[in-house]
DNA sequence: AGCACGCCGACT
DNA sequence: GTCGGCGTGCTC
């Protein structure tokens, strides 16, 4: 028997398997994510190695091999769930182990023991009010997140201050040094009765909250029942937050901790306010914009217990709890819980695994799971928790209408706009609500092409075609190439050259024309590149600086507003036709998602879907609001194309600035897996979509099967292949899953 | 990461 | 002649 084996030294250079031969009277012992201990090297030092996978094969001769010593004396701390659970991503989703422990261990370098610091507010509140009405005028705009955040408690960690998200210690500094604030190094109990009094009643009015029926039937079903991963099914505005706080609230009342992750884009201030409103000071957050010492700093606190609630989007699922009692995921369907660096690793599939190591139980919540999660629940393997009502009474579901625009264009109508959208709007501009557009592509138009002659100008860096921007500019969505608009066709000279379709920008400069004075905010990755973009812009919708909002699928996710009566999704169907087996599943999601934005408050919402495809069963069961009869439909689909949740595949990518070189190895890898997985479907090696990105040239190769451990292991021998096949070469290996 | 092999400058 | 610089390469 062979042991695959990962030698505990944090360096690229030994980060392969190497194989030991297992003695006799460790075989029952050694086994996938042991550790033991083995000669290493030349000098046979004794070093610790984790146990990747066994086998009774091995490429490397007999000769070579050396024996497991003994099984390591185990340390059980959370470092070591960790490593495990590094170790588990490792072998789901290929990269090497280091790659997979540097995303999962906390940055040991740099961890700066800082006292956690407070800001205790001096003035009152008129002061503050004038002071920062003062500073507004310098275009500080933290006015009322401030006046908010100090209105309950004048105590608060610097650390949740500052960092309404994107606001930073520079923009603070104004408010530091108007001696408004005091910083102190430790939180200061002795302040004076009135700080712990305020924040008693405050922690008192939400630790009193009442649930609705639902709501506390939700959180009883989840703690009492026995199944590991839960799913909270609740339509939007159906009060999720307030089952989480009270499962948190439980959790921490037993000893144990929490970990909520939220799709970046929703991690507000608002939402870290909630959290911090109900368990004060043992909350704390992380995110991207964090230095590494930054972070390690709070996971260092959460290890020592000082925090015992974490928020954050993928990467908090790794904050090193002793004690993990419970994670919650929100949003759980959202695109942003995919990794797109190496380990590409799904935080889903990844909580749930922590959560089997440590022993706690998984919160997934949404209004549009997941087809792959919901069929567990469905199954039974996971359990199911529904809300069906709206929390806040009063307020109901958009009404909505879909427009045909096919329709449209038989009638005369060629604008981007249909004439139900166009009265709809015109009703909310007159009664002084907000309307929000939504149409997922961004620039002015498309692809340029030649009327002529048909080509398409392309990026020189990725296959795919330039979009046309405002200013005459060209733009690549991939890479962000950019350059002037041609006069003549490079490729036959002709003149005939233009752009078609809508992008965000065009709707904004036709909205405008319909509608003259109207006030107009974009919000897409043009408008957003700047630091602080993001949340400009949403402010300022907030405080009614704008009639209309349009945006790309950005504008969808999780922001209330509560003057917004009026959704118009331009072309539903964009989504619905990318080569992706969820395509079908994303525009569903984000139909409802969208939807859900209109009359969030008392006022009834309205909601226009355009589309070219009515028939099709993610639009029409989105109108709907039809999450079964979605479900029903897209399982049939996905049964028939052995898709998941059906049956697995996983892509095998090879990518390199030399294309003849990867089409090499990837026909080599593909070929003996071929021959050595016959029971596998193998489809292609064939060049990807697009085959070229930033000058990388791409082939996949997809295998297909019912189960995922056949998978698994035709991966691992295509990892181990490529490592023989290409040692240095400019030829790099991926999974897609 | 460690450690060995290896091929060029100033020292007993 | 040899001690020692750290560049390169290997470790099952």
């Amino acid at each position: 028997m062979y042991a695959f084996c990962i030698i505990d030294i944090n360096h690229r250079n030994v980060d392969r398997s190497f194989t030991y031969l297992v003695p006799e009277a460790l075989r029952q012992e050694v086994k996938p994510g042991s550790r033991v201990l083995v000669p290493f090297g030349r000098r046979d030092t004794v070093r610790q190695a984790f146990v990747l996978r066994t086998s009774d094969r091995c490429e490397v001769p007999d000769e070579k091999l050396k024996e497991i010593l003994s099984l390591a004396p185990k340390a059980k701390n959370v470092e070591q769930d960790l490593v495990s659970l590094a170790v588990w991503m490792r072998e789901r989703y290929g990269g090497t182990l280091y790659q997979c422990l540097s995303v999962v261990l906390p940055a040991k370098a740099d961890v700066q023991t800082r006292k956690a610091r407070f800001l205790v507010l001096k003035a009152s509140r008129e002061e503050l009010e004038s002071a920062l009405d003062a500073a507004r005028k310098k275009k500080y705009y933290a006015r009322e997140r401030l006046l908010e955040a100090f209105e309950n408690e004048p105590v608060l960690p610097y650390q949740i201050v500052s960092e309404r998200l994107n606001v930073t210690a520079k923009t603070m500094k104004p408010y530091l040094e108007s001696g408004l604030f005091e910083i102190r190094e430790s939180r200061p109990r002795s302040v004076g009765n009135e700080v712990s009094e305020a924040s008693e009643a405050e922690r008192a009015r939400t630790r009193g909250m009442v649930l609705n029926e639902d709501q506390e039937k939700a959180v009883k079903t989840i703690l009492e029942d026995e199944r590991q991963v839960q799913v909270l099914f609740g339509i939007t505005g159906s009060g999720k937050t307030e089952v989480y706080l009270e499962l948190i609230s439980r959790i921490l009342s037993e000893g144990k901790e929490a970990i909520v992750l939220i799709p970046e884009i929703s991690l507000t201030y608002q939402t870290v306010m909630r959290f911090y409103a109900r368990f004060g000071e043992l909350v704390s957050v992380v995110h991207s914009r964090l230095s590494k010492g930054e972070k390690a700093e709070r996971f260092d606190m959460a290890k020592k217990g000082q925090i015992r609630v974490m928020i954050g989007p993928r990467s908090a699922l790794f904050t090193p709890f002793q004690h993990l009692g419970l994670i919650i995921i929100d949003e759980f369907h959202d695109s942003s819980y995919d990794s797109e660096q190496i380990p590409k690793y799904n935080a889903i599939e990844t909580a749930i695994e922590r959560s089997r190591i440590t022993g706690s139980k998984t919160v997934l919540g949404s209004a549009t799971p997941s087809v792959s999660v919901y069929r567990k629940s469905v199954e039974g393997s996971y359990g199911l928790v529904r809300l069906r009502n709206r929390a806040v009474s009063g307020s109901m579901l958009p009404k909505t209408s879909l427009t045909d625009m096919r329709r449209e264009l038989r009638h005369g109508n060629r604008s981007i706009f249909s004439k139900t959208l166009l009265e709809k709007l015109s009703a909310c501009l007159e009664r002084g609500e907000q309307a929000m557009l939504f149409l997922n592509r961004r620039g002015y138009s498309g692809a340029v092409s030649c009327r002529s002659c048909g080509e398409a100008l392309l990026c020189p860096h990725c296959s795919i075609p330039l979009s046309f921007h405002r200013g005459n500019r060209l733009k690549c969505h991939i890479c962000g190439y950019e350059r002037n608009m041609v006069d003549a066709c490079p490729s036959c000279g002709s003149k005939l050259i233009g752009a078609f379709g809508a992008g965000t920008e065009k709707v904004e400069q036709s909205l405008k024309e319909q509608f003259p004075g109207v006030r107009t905010l974009r919000m897409d990755a043009d408008t957003t590149a700047s630091k602080d973009a993001h949340y400009k812009i949403i402010e300022a919708f907030r405080n009614g600086q704008a009639d209309v909002l349009i945006g790309t699928q950005m504008i969808v996710k999780g922001h209330d507003f509560d003057r917004v009566t009026l959704v118009g999704i331009l072309a539903a169907d964009l989504s619905l036709f990318v080569p992706d087996y969820r395509s079908a599943e994303r525009t569903f999601q984000l139909l409802v998602q969208a939807m859900g934005r209109a009359g969030r408050r008392k006022n009834e919402g309205e909601c226009v879907i355009q589309t070219y495809n009515p028939e099709h069963y993610a639009v029409e069961c989105a109108v709907r609001q039809d999450f079964e009869a979605f479900y029903e439909s897209e399982c049939l689909f996905r049964k028939e194309m052995n898709y998941p949740p059906f049956g697995s595949f996983i892509g095998l990518r090879i990518y390199g600035p030399d294309p003849e070189n990867c089409r090499t190895v990837i026909e080599k890898i593909s070929s003996v897996l071929r021959t050595d997985y016959p029971d596998l479907e193998i489809l292609g090696p064939a060049e990807d979509g697009p085959f070229k990105v930033r000058d990388q040239y791409r082939y996949i190769c997809y295998l297909k099967s019912a189960g995922l451990e056949r998978l698994l292991d035709a991966k691992n021998r295509a990892e181990n292949l490529f490592d023989s096949l290409c040692g240095s070469r400019q030829v790099y290996l991926s999974f897609e899953n």
